[in-house]
Formats: C-alpha cells, structure tokens, sequence
DNA sequence: CCCGATATTTGCTTCTTGAGCAAAGTTCTG
DNA sequence: CAGAACTTTGCTCAAGAAGCAAATATCGGG
C-alpha cells in the first residue's frame, strides 16, 4: 500500500506533519481551538512555532490534517473504471466499499466534521478542502462523460452530489454515534437518493 | 419590497457598510485582496479602520458583501408554497423567477464566485457562506416533507443539490460571459438535472 | 568513513489582523 | 431640548503569517 522504502528524510517528515496535526487535534479537544497558540501546539509536539508555518498555512489546516483521508485511490480508482457504468454508480460502489475497509479512517475525517460545532472557525478551511475534491471529480466525471466542464453542468453537478452524500453520511453517521457497519447503508442511501432523483415528494410520517 | 421609514441611524449604518463593501471590493479588483490592508480599504470608505472591523470580521467578508444576495425572501417563498410541490420542482421554479427578475443581483454573485480564481482566500468565506444556506434549506426541507434531518439524509442531500445547482448554473453564465436570458435556462436544466437523477451514462461527443 | 550538496528546522523580524475598552460624537425619544 | 441609546473612533495588545539567513540534519558519491 504505501512506500516502504523512503529516507530518513520523507520519514522525519512525517513524523513532524503527525505530530504537529496531532498536538493541534488534543489541544482543540481539550480547550477549544481558539483558546490554543501556535506556540503551545509548537510545545506539544516538540518542534518551533516556525516549523508548524513551514507545515501549514493555519492552525486550522494543522487540526483538519489529523482527519484528512487520502482520496487520491478512490479518484484513480474512479478514473480507472469502466466508463459505461454511470459515474454516480460507479461512486457509490467505490465509496461504500471504502465504508466497509476502511470505518477507521472515516471515523477520524467523520469527527473533524463534528468538531466543527465547537469550532467554527474550521468550517471555512474543511469546506476549502472539500471543494478542491469537488473540482478534481469534475474533471474527472467530465473526461469520463466527454462533456465539457465549462458549458454543460452535468460533471459539477454530479460531482458536488456525490460529495454531500459522502459528508451528508458521515454526519449523519457520527449522530447517531458511528454504529458498527451502518456507514455503508447511509452511503448507498445517499447516492441512490441522488441517482434516483431525489423522489419523495410531501409530507410523512417518519 | 423595502422598508421606506428607516430611521437616519439604520441609513447610515447602510451607507457605511455599503461604502466600506464598494471600497474593498473596487481595491480587491485593482490590486488584489492580499495587497490591500484594512487601512487602505478604510481610506477609501472615508471610516476608521476599526470600524471596518465592527462591519466585518475579515477582509474577505467585506468583499463578498458586495455580492451577496438576499436569500431571506426565496427562502420564505419556499416555506411558504404548497408541500404537494416536491422541493426540488419548487425551488426550481423560485430559483429560475429570480433568475428572470434579478439578473443583476445574480451577476454579482457570480462575479464574487469568478473572483475567488484570483483572490484564493475569499473561497473558504464565500463556502461558509454559502453552506449557511444549506443548513438553513436543510431544515425548512425537513419541516416540509416532515423528516427528521438528522436520520435521514434527504433534506441534506436535496438542499445540497439546489445549491449547487445555483452556484453551478452562476459559473457557467459566467464562463459564457453572462450572456441575456441564458441564467435562467442553466438554472432549469441544473435542478432538472438533479431532479431526473443524472441519468447520462457514457460518453458522447459535446 | 567523510565531504560537499541538498533539505529542514529554527530564531529573528516585520507587517497585519482581530478584538477589548473607554471616550467622543450622533441620532433618537419624548 | 435633555438624557438615553447607539455608532465611531483611537488606543492597546496578543497572535498569526511569512521572508530571510544561520544552524542543523540527511543524502549520495567517492
């Protein structure tokens, strides 16, 4: 899966990135990211003020990188699949088998969505991220479709719904306080509302 | 559609923020926002910098003041009509009124999305922003269809769509360099598009 | 193993922002 | 017109973001 074989370097590297990202993440929990400095989060993870700037561009992206998930596989795998099957179905396939391997990783990115409640100021930089994902599935959907990103708005479209249903799941599922294998459920939920077009009409009883 | 009898006090306060939004936003065009301080933006809205920070809590905010539209109204139209109505079909059809009635107020809009390209730190507020609305459509399209949001991801997933569909349907009028009478066309085929569920599958030439 | 090349970490400095506070200046109410 | 209510402002301070150069660590070839 990842590269066994790097540097000492690309390790420290790492090494410093975790542990910055989760300085920042304990220290939020603990106190509330506004009441947190650099230079305590420097403190905790045993680097210089300086070096957390060299690392990211706020304290917010230092908090957010401890729940990033790496979407690059699930993009190439995406642009890797066959082009018949429609892209949302194809998604929806990709995502909730990501939901059924990987619950870990999900859960972490699942609570930086949760800890936005207490810390707002994280909204902006989450949203950022999450709209940078956006942009590449558009591409992506777009060169799979051949539609042209810029006149035809099916690949946007597209793209923004199939990551609300990612993040509409998570949220829903860190509500209901992350059940053991429901994530998958809410994902094919979600994109099958979407597919499907969003059927149900007036009023009813839950 | 406006208050008339507004006391002396409301019309300066309108004024000053106005004032201060034209200022940041004319500086922001000329120069770019990352060069242009408080100060500057103070200067030319004839305030004290403190005051722009009463108004506004950052720069960014000040900016996209200058283009944000007033939602109040579409979304208590939506509240407001018929619940046989599916949502989508509803807010469709609000959505592509207001295109018909206000392309001036959307074109702004869209250039405060179209300035995001050379301003990157307006994208997180703007996203905020913008993410508000869905919150807030979210539960009026709960209260509507009688759901509970936070079980069932349909409101979610249906207020996200719409919104996309706006901010999709501005960026390509924008892209088409805001060509008459097409808003309204791109809105219709947006929210038709997620209404019918994307049902294009493979490629095809444009 | 050692050395020069290359990267990273750090400290220092400067600029800017965001916000609390109280004083000065406006508008409002009656 | 007088006192209450609100807005604007100047002052102040804590923090963050980023450039720069020195110190430190890693790398790769001999």
């Amino acid at each position: 899966m990842e590269d066994v074989r790097l540097g000492l370097r690309e390790l420290k590297k790492r090494q410093t990135r975790d542990s910055i990202a989760a300085a920042a993440l304990k220290l939020t929990e603990e106190k509330g990211l506004s009441d947190v400095t650099l230079e305590e989060i420097a403190r905790e993870a045993f680097v210089s003020p300086r070096t957390i700037s060299n690392y990211f561009s706020s304290k917010e992206e230092a908090v957010l990188a401890a729940g990033t998930i790496a979407t690059e596989q699930v993009l190439e795998d995406f642009s890797s699949s066959p082009s018949e099957v429609p892209p949302l179905e194809a998604l929806c396939v990709l995502m909730s088998s990501y939901a059924r391997e990987h619950p870990d990783r999900l859960r972490k990115s699942a609570r930086m969505v949760a800890l936005e409640e207490s810390n707002p100021s994280l909204r902006p930089i989450r949203l950022a991220q999450e709209v940078e994902l956006v942009i590449d599935l558009s591409g992506r959907i777009a060169t799979r479709t051949g539609t042209d990103l810029t006149v035809d708005v099916y690949p946007s479209m597209v793209a923004s719904a199939a990551v609300s249903a990612m993040v509409t799941s998570l949220t829903l599922w860190y509500l209901a306080g992350f059940p053991e294998d429901r994530l998958p459920k809410l994902v094919e939920d979600s994109f099958n509302l979407a597919s499907a077009g969003y059927p149900r009409r007036t009023a009813e009883p839950a």
